[in-house]
Order: C-alpha cells, then structure tokens, then sequence
DNA sequence: GCAACCTTGACACTGCTCTGTTAGGTTTCG
DNA sequence: CGAAACCTAACAGAGCAGTGTCAAGGTTGC
C-alpha cells in the first residue's frame, strides 16, 4: 500500500477527487505518480489537504491568498509597495475581509 | 476648493469614477463628504488611489489579496495557520501565483 | 436658471474560481 | 475476465470581481 489512490485520499480528507485533481493543477497539493499514472497521495500531502481545509473552512481563505503570502516573502519591491499602500488605510480593508468571511460562512 | 470631487479626482489618479466608488464600497479607499453628500477626495486619498494603482498595475494584486495582507498582521490564529501550512509546500504556491500575474499582464 | 456634475440603484457583461458531471479510455484486483 | 476505480478532457453552472452604462433625481456654479 504505502500510498493512497485519489479517491482513498479524498475519503480519509473530506474533499471530493475532483478537487484533489483541481488541486493538484492548482500547485497547492502535488502528489507523486505510479508507473500506470495513479496519483499517490502519502502522509505528506494528507497533512497538507487537512491543513488547507481548515485554512479554507475556518478562515475563508482562498487559493490566490495563500499564495500571495508566499509571494510577498519572496519579492522585496511587492512586500515594499504593499507596506507603503497600508501605511494609509489599514482599518477599512479589514473591514473587506472580515464582510467576505461573513458571506463565505452564510453559504 | 481644499478637496476634489470623485470626477476630479478620476481625471487626476487615472481612475474611472465608477471605480473610485467601487474602491470606496470595497473599503479601499473611503473619501469624506460634504454636507450634501458629495464625495471629498484630499491628498490621502489622491496618495492611497496612486498607490493602489501601481500596485495592480505593476504586481497584479487584486482586492483581497492586499485585505488578506491586513488580515494576518489581525489574526495571530490565521497567521499561525498559514504557516504551518506553508512549511509543507513552498515553491508550487508560488508557481500559481506567477502565473496568474502572467495571465494579467498578457491582457 | 440652466448646464454640468454629483448621488444611489440597477442591469449587464467578461473572466476567473470552484465544483460537479459526463464521456472515452486504461489499470487494478478479486 | 469483469467490476470498480483510475486517467484526461471537456462542458456546465454558481458566484464574485471589475467595469461600463443608464435612469431618476439632487447640487453647484456661472
């Protein structure tokens, strides 16, 4: 056994296999293949759905989000200009978010 | 004169004044108002608009992901979460990322 | 007072995210 | 072998972001 087919994975997750597949094409949850072309999905990518469902469930985060964090980290002129951006607004954005938070958990 | 009004300052930032009132709605940038409830646009918010606008411009930021930016330096729980999170994955999220500023900028 | 500009609200369209489903074909397992 | 699960690709549809435009009415400035 070792690893798990997209749908043993989605069981033990909560997602459904499409969005294992949407995923992976995504860059979020990239498991390793089998010869035949199964995907393979171990321990590692079974934490990553698990902390990424909570992410999505508990904060409404969304992929574009996540990924941005990421971004900033690695580009110093993008992390410059949103700090000088937020020097400016701070509160009202915010408010933004937590509005979109409220919708995603209504639905 | 002291502030401008949402035409003026839309022909001042580059802006549509249907967008500077999108921008206010999204909570971006919010002027004041006058008495009979017209929008006052003062160097703040000729400063915020410039700013914004490089950044979409230039780095492809949309709305939430600049809100989401806030919204980790908020939420020590939320920050806590992508973290962990991000330990696993790294390079792919990025990958995601630059391909959608690739999508933008080829529009 | 009238033209030009403002206000809110609504309709509309493009494009993207997220998710499901269906179709045609391949692999695994009992 | 045959059923069940996998693969890719495609179509589909809700929902939201972003943007324009139009309508009905109020305000400003010459």
């Amino acid at each position: 056994m070792e690893s798990l087919t997209v749908g043993q994975a989605a069981a033990r997750t909560g997602w459904s296999p499409r969005m294992l597949r949407y995923l992976e094409r995504a860059g979020l949850v990239i498991p390793a293949r089998s010869a035949s072309g199964y995907r393979q999905y171990g321990l590692l990518e079974l934490n990553q759905l698990r902390s990424l469902g909570e992410l999505r469930r508990r904060f409404g985060v969304g992929i574009d989000e996540l990924a941005f964090t990421v971004r900033l980290q690695q580009e110093p002129a993008l992390q410059a200009a949103v700090e000088t951006w937020l020097a400016g607004t701070q509160l009202s954005a915010l408010d933004w978010e937590q509005r979109k938070h409220e919708r995603l958990l209504a639905a």
